[in-house]
DNA sequence: CCCTCTTGTGTACAATTGTTCACTGAATAT
DNA sequence: ATATTCAGTGAACAATTGTACACAAGAGGG
């Protein structure tokens, strides 16, 4: 009764040890397989938060069962769902960084990058949608573990951008606290728009485009501000 | 068995019905106990959201219990646990009706009075824990319409606002469409840092202090750029 | 080859869930 | 004074929940 769709044991159920010493290299090897399951778990769990349910309200039975395993198996892998929450949290963390990767690649003026890195993040928020809607969820109605687990996250991006601001010279001006504090506005403010578009009627193109604008031109609003932020008051 | 502390039926159990044509004017008029246990059952879940459950996991039966009332007393006030909510979310709205008209009142320059309207929000959100973890919540992880009747609330807030700031003549050069996108920013920059607030050790000064004083600057600067915005491309 | 270790299964149980139904008694209307 | 309305009660229900336990079977090490 496996479900996932990366089930691999034992394609063919009636043959139960052909090949005994055959192949053992490449395949199976235990702790792979448990790798998967635990993997099926959490997916399992993605995609019930996209389904609608909200994370704080799914049980570890539901995630189980969409998984094609047993309630009781689900213990092999995770303690309780806070821990698989937290897992998750792993997961977002990674995809963000790829994420970032994919932003730092765009653009040479300081506009491109604007327009460039925040059509980047729409689109890794539509190709990443469940794992997003988690975030969204958990980063203000998580248990207090899960809601700090998600900040640190976002906390990683803003280092990240300063850090990068601060080498690109965009902003000499301005002391690392309030370049901080500006990177905050502009992380805080592409993230608000997260809800905005998951909540858009599945590429509504000219929705999305709409949001889009809005946002790149609110970010240039703030490096506008920050262009003239103290300079005047040092 | 009634917990609530609003209770007035029968401060005298024994007695059934001395005075019996002596006061009904003033108390008791059944609707008006009905309003009250209403009441009750709405406070009761704030109270459980306010204690660190997330509002989608909160049972009718545990809101009942709460509210001391038979968890099929519920059903004569709400249909169901989303009808409170939105119950709720009207309670929010009149409570932010109220931050708007403190926040209205504060302050002669600009300065001062981003100042002042910064830590009215601050103080609401602390005087009002419960309602805003619900608001918070249900803003990224209620049912649909508990996300869309959260949203009207803010738009209200955003419309107002740019009434206000239209009348005020602060940034006459930008279009109102501009207008929109910069008050949107403003008000998301401030309910951004609703979660930190809330997370805040009870009432630790310095801590309290920093987030006003950030967010105080976040919205400095997004004024700065609102007077740099367009002026040189209208 | 056998022995052990570990992932997944199946059964079981007490607790809690949403919802139904018939009821009671007091406030209201007549 | 009598009849009606209706907020709140209490028992009952089927379903779902988290968790415990003994067991099965295959992989891995000796």
């Amino acid at each position: 009764m496996n479900l996932n769709v990366v089930t691999l044991p034992s394609l063919q159920p009636s043959r139960q040890a052909v090949t005994p010493t055959a192949k053992k290299p490449a395949m199976s090897t235990r702790e792979s397989k448990k790798k998967q399951t635990r993997q099926a778990l959490m997916n399992a769990a993605l995609e019930l938060v996209g389904r609608g349910d909200n994370f704080a309200s799914i049980s570890l039975r539901e995630v189980a069962k969409n998984a094609g395993v047993v309630p009781t198996s689900f213990y092999r892998h995770f303690e309780t769902m806070e821990d698989l929450g937290l897992s998750l949290v792993d997961e977002l963390g990674m995809m963000l960084r790829r994420l970032m990767r994919s932003a730092r690649q765009a653009g040479q003026s300081l506009n491109d990058q604007i327009k460039a890195s925040v059509e980047v993040y729409v689109q890794h928020v539509l190709d990443n949608r469940n794992l997003f809607l988690f975030m969204v969820q958990c980063r203000s109605g998580g248990t207090p573990a899960l809601r700090d687990a998600i900040r640190n996250e976002l906390r990683y991006f803003v280092n990240e951008l300063v850090i990068d601001i601060s080498r690109a010279d965009f902003l000499p001006h301005v002391s690392h606290e309030d370049l901080e504090m500006i990177v905050s506005l502009i992380i805080n403010t592409v993230a608000e728009t997260t809800l905005d578009i998951l909540d858009l009627p599945t590429a509504s193109r000219s929705q999305r485009a709409r949001i889009e604008t809005i946002t790149i031109k609110q970010v240039r609003l703030i490096f506008l501000g920050a262009l003239a932020w103290r300079s005047r008051k040092p």
